[in-house]
DNA sequence: TTCCTAATTGAAAAAGATTATCAATAAGGA
DNA sequence: TCCTTATTGATAATCTTTTTCAATTAGGAA
């Protein structure tokens, strides 16, 4: 199902601001932050309006038709460090954070990765999100 | 090594604004955005501006004393999605993006967390950083 | 302890990013 | 073609982050 069907499924217009998102997208090489889009929306000769470009991206983002890339800087939440190597698992229920350990378990992926992309790699970021006990508790009452 | 002792060895002063932050931190139990170590400092009465905050935050980052968590959302750089579930490989050089797969590679990391942690995970976020290949030859030639 | 100097702070302002509002526009069906 | 309603875009309001610069203060020297 092509995104223009996708849109529609889901019951949104096919309008003249989302298929120019949806052009630049589709024509970038790297991740590109709303400004960025706008911008190039402009250079492009199209009339499109910042705030569009917002609300479109949070649309295609809903529909899955766009992923967001997170770099190291720019997400400014802060959690005291230990020292070594770690990675969090963050609660959706209160945002508890927890460390754990475990590089050597990506270890086989980024070999594999490495060797399929070509890319040197030489850092990453993993976290995983989920309940912490507390918080599977009180979801379990709730619902008894 | 204290954090007081890294911060002097790096060759910075320990200052209240540092002292402050830094306790407020470790009495957080969730991760914390500037400006709620902000007001966090003024319900404890302490005087503490906000740039400052920015400031030390920034300083015990570059030092490796707190480590940054992403959340879903905030960290706004779009990449177009394909269907069903990847990774990004993200190059330093020139930010390209690639995408790979591989859910299952880390479903023996994820079943281990969740046993040692008790936490029931339900979501990963996973990116690779590194150089992709013609990047690769650029910083080759530069150093030749 | 007291003094000195340079690092550090904080207030204010500037710059940037994001969200809310609302009249004007245009997509898509009748 | 016409209508209805989703969607757009300009403006303004909010937030967030960075810059600037005079006032303060940490830490070493005297
Ligand atoms: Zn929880
Ligand atoms: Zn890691
Ligand atoms: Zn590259
Ligand atoms: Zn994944």
């Amino acid at each position: 199902m092509s995104w223009q069907e996708q849109l529609v499924e889901a019951g949104y217009r096919l309008t003249r601001p989302r298929r120019i998102v949806m052009e630049i997208l589709n024509n970038a090489r790297a991740p590109l932050v709303p400004s960025a889009v706008f911008k190039r929306a402009q250079c492009d000769g199209h009339s499109l309006g910042l705030v569009s470009v917002y609300r479109t991206l949070a649309l295609l983002l809903e529909l899955d038709l766009v992923t967001l890339v997170h770099f190291s800087e720019g997400c400014h939440a802060y959690v005291l460090a230990s020292p070594g190597h770690h990675h969090h698992i963050i609660c959706s229920g209160c945002e508890e954070v927890i460390e754990f350990s475990g590089a050597e378990d990506l270890d086989a992926l980024t070999a594999r990765v490495q060797q399929e992309t070509g890319f040197h790699i030489d850092d990453h970021l993993l976290q995983f999100y989920g309940l912490c006990p507390a918080c599977q508790q009180a979801v379990a009452k709730k619902i008894s």
